[in-house]
DNA sequence: CTGAAAGCGCTAACAG
DNA sequence: CTGTTAGCGCTTTCAG
């Protein structure tokens, strides 16, 4: 019998069944074919020890882990935190544990630190969110020792990734609000994930191939009320009828500065988001914006983990285009 | 030298740096003095084969382990997000990794599931996010082997806990509105957690006793969209001066619904939500809201988790009062 | 201060 | 099908 205080082991197991510790080694793996006697003997065993095999013990024997680490530059923020649920989702329904492993900054020894942490697990493999730079700084200190993947950002060669194309969309968008009769279309920017960020080029491109001057972008930080400022800035300037921003609660900052201005949306000047935000529906008016699936992004990203685990489809890229959502908060220039 | 494409272990370090094992791992955990000879010697071996020790190793053996589990109902809502991210950055502070474990539902499958999937793992200890019934289900089912620390939820004995007082704070923003001349208060729940949510008992406290009649409770899901409707309806009966709702994003739909209806705010009819959520604040009018401090709601519960570890304040019982935030969105009743 | 020996809980050969 | 024998990578005695 175990010894009291201390978790049940394999061997009170076997002891208990009246096996040897392999036979009950190979019930709890499936690998191997038991009798169906002994097997029953183990399974009440375990039943009544309640025990629960140590991954450590495995791990550290079979090589062989049941957990995934997810690499992120934050867990709350609503891209972030959805696309992590979509990969937990994956995960779980495959069994697998997810770890967590935030990287702040860019810094080198920030990143290492987070390396670090990763690398002395025993994983199977790794969930990179290349939203932002700390993310793909951590990816590129990686060693290619365990199944990797890369979720957005920039495209990868060698990994995995799954990506979302926001420069198609953003030029998508763009290109609707020209059509509406806008003569151009100024653009607010979240902090950028690397040097060209797919929000931004997308625009920039539509505004080239539609010949639309191309207005200096203004520089939003990720709290919604720094687009307040920037709302009243924009709203002083008569030419501006159009306001395209890198995300929604941005874009709601931006909005609540116009309207202190003065001025009405759409009426005066529309304004569209990016991200399809829970609240953006909600909004007064509701807002035209892009919607982006990141829970699916975090699921495609397990599946190409799988994959790449089963030695499948290593280097695979897969892209989706978001949809635009065309709401209130976007019409014709008003005269 | 290591075999190439394994990993290094502390044996290839031993012999890189001429010393035996035990002496890099005395070096590693830094518990026993080590010649600064041999300590240069061996740290030099590690930077030179970028050696990791083994998690699942050194778990094994010394049965200590640097990673916690953060049990929760969800991972990406507004409050289980930023709850998360406070254990996160306490425990990532101490040199503790996160490991993530959902639970979706109550059912005892999904339950027992998930607290399997906890129990393989070799913990330091376990944040238990009691925000809903599956949290609540999760915490009965843990043994008292490993520390344990509750979060939120109705109050445990023999578990150390902290909780944000809902109850008062939902009484005070109540009186609050009954202070402003308002009739009785009317009130739009979000799924309770249990039998007895703080939220609304504060209200109903307060109702009593002002001697205010207490009106039905208004039932709304997690979306955002489910109090448009509540909204409309509530905007429909002319007694209606004032609704305190279970969570913001349902208030803004509940002041949708109103304004749809073609009723003010806060002119005709006084709206007030909880949790202070990022974009409340933009909201137009501006919400007043009750502000629940979730980061640090998980950094004093990784807090009790590790005077737990050390055998302090076993059952230690943390209580912090949040902070109403008077805004627009409240007034006196018009005539 | 340092090395030798033992063993954490488990799975992977290998006989039988 | 099943038991015996090894040993995963590390820390922990225990001698020196």
């Amino acid at each position: 019998m175990g010894k009291a205080g201390r978790n049940p082991t394999i061997s009170d197991v076997a002891e208990l069944a009246g096996v040897s510790v392999p036979t009950v080694s190979r019930v709890l793996t499936g690998a191997v074919k038991v009798s169906p006697a002994k097997r029953a003997l183990v399974e009440a065993a375990i039943a009544e020890l309640n025990y629960r095999p140590s991954a450590a013990a495995r791990v550290l024997v079979s090589r062989k882990s049941r957990t995934i680490a997810v690499i992120a530059g934050n867990t709350s923020r609503y891209g972030y935190a959805e696309t992590i649920r979509g990969i937990e989702i994956a995960a779980r329904a495959e069994g697998y544990t997810v770890m967590i492993a935030v990287v702040e900054s860019a810094d080198d020894e920030e990143v290492d630190r987070a390396v670090s942490a990763v690398q002395t697990q025993t994983l199977a493999g790794i969930v990179v969110l290349k939203f932002d730079p700390p993310g793909a700084a951590a990816l590129r200190k990686l060693g290619a020792d365990v199944p990797r993947v890369a979720l957005s950002g920039t495209r990868e060669t060698g990994v995995p990734q799954a990506v979302l194309d926001e420069a198609a969309a953003a030029e998508e968008l763009t290109e609707y609000l020209l059509g509406l009769g806008h003569r151009t279309v100024h653009h607010v920017r979240v902090p950028p994930s690397r040097r060209v960020d797919g929000r931004t080029s997308g625009w920039r491109r539509a505004l080239r191939k539609a010949d639309a001057p191309v207005p200096p972008v203004h520089d939003a930080t990720w709290e919604p009320l720094s687009g307040v400022p920037i709302g009243r800035a924009l709203a002083a300037d008569p030419e501006v009828t159009a306001v395209f921003c890198g995300n929604d609660e941005i874009a709601m900052g931006v909005m609540r500065g116009i309207v202190e201005a003065g001025r009405r949306v759409p009426e005066d000047i529309s304004v569209a988001g990016f991200d399809d935000h829970p609240l953006a529906e909600l909004w007064s008016p509701p807002l035209t914006t892009v919607a982006q699936d990141f829970a699916a992004l975090g699921t495609r990203g397990f599946q190409l983990l799988l994959e790449s685990m089963n030695d499948e489809g290593a280097g695979r890229y897969s892209s989706e285009r978001p949809k635009i959502v065309y709401r209130a908060s976007t019409a014709a220039p008003g005269r």
